[in-house]
DNA sequence: ATATCTGCAAAGACTTTGCAACCGC
DNA sequence: GCGGTTGCAAAGTCTTTGCAGATAT
């Protein structure tokens, strides 16, 4: 997490922009949550500490994060972007749990490579591709429902 | 084209819902389009003819077609919904051109078995999921991009 | 010193809602 | 005539932008 406030501040200095006191404590905030962030909740979670800093500059940060390629915008189709960590891993997918909001990540090399057949045949070049799966998760479809989580499970 | 007319007057009737004029316009002015419609490219449609109609009452018709199952939203991510017939087709995914926007559809039983095995080995129980792939298309590959436009092609 | 940043307020894009007039049934 | 419907305007949500004062380098 330490590293990933270093490579921003990279970042910073590389494109000529200035490494201010809100970008640090907004990336570190990014940083630790674990699960998928909006930039309202981004927002909630450092101005519970820090009352001084603006929603529009958690807005301004997260592209910055964005154009450093340390974070990854998502849309899951609720009209509202949703923010996670930009990581070295091989590219995933999520499904989502349409009772609790729980986002699962996996991925799985066998959809992606009929994905790339399908592509070739339809003359396409791909260039990245987005698979939502939605449905209940464990707990949920045994009717326990508990709060909204992230885990990360590699398949295939 | 005439029966999905009926189907939603039907469905209107049932519902004890007015037939009006304006339902009935913005009705067929959408099945009278092939490609992805947007409510406001939709509005426009209908408003070269018949000023009158108001772009809340298309909103609104869109959204009856969707109770009555006539038509699927679906969000691309570009801040704004996309309206499309439902048919009685096997469900079906896009390709996206983000060179010209063109919205190809395609089937793929393969990808949708391997989809299942991936939910049920997180022990989700599978609800809907939507894939979209973007890349360039034949002829943006090809250095002549086009208009958009829609086809409709089964693989798989 | 000076170009960038911040935070507020305001604007923008898309969609929904309140309301008085209107119109199917 | 009653109750749903329309269209305007207004509000709502999420995100971006304009601007004057503040700040990093």
């Amino acid at each position: 997490m330490q590293d990933k406030l270093f490579q921003f501040q990279q970042y910073l200095h590389r494109t000529g922009l200035k490494a201010t006191r809100q970008r640090e404590l907004i990336v570190r905030a990014f940083f630790a949550t674990t699960t998928h962030v909006s930039a309202e909740s981004l927002y909630r979670r450092v101005g519970s500490r820090h009352p001084r800093i603006g929603l529009v500059t958690v807005y301004r940060t997260l592209k910055l994060l964005k154009d450093a390629g340390l974070a990854h915008e998502r849309q899951f189709g609720d009209g509202r972007a949703l923010f996670e960590h930009a990581s070295s891993e091989r590219h995933h997918d999520h499904i989502i749990c349409t009772e609790c909001g729980k986002i699962t990540e996996f991925a799985s090399v066998e959809i992606e490579a009929l994905q790339e057949q399908v592509v070739r045949r339809l003359g396409f070049h791909i260039q990245y591709h987005k698979l939502e799966l939605y449905g209940l998760c464990r707990d949920c479809s045994a009717g326990s429902g508990r709060g909204p989580g992230v885990q990360a499970i590699r398949v295939g």
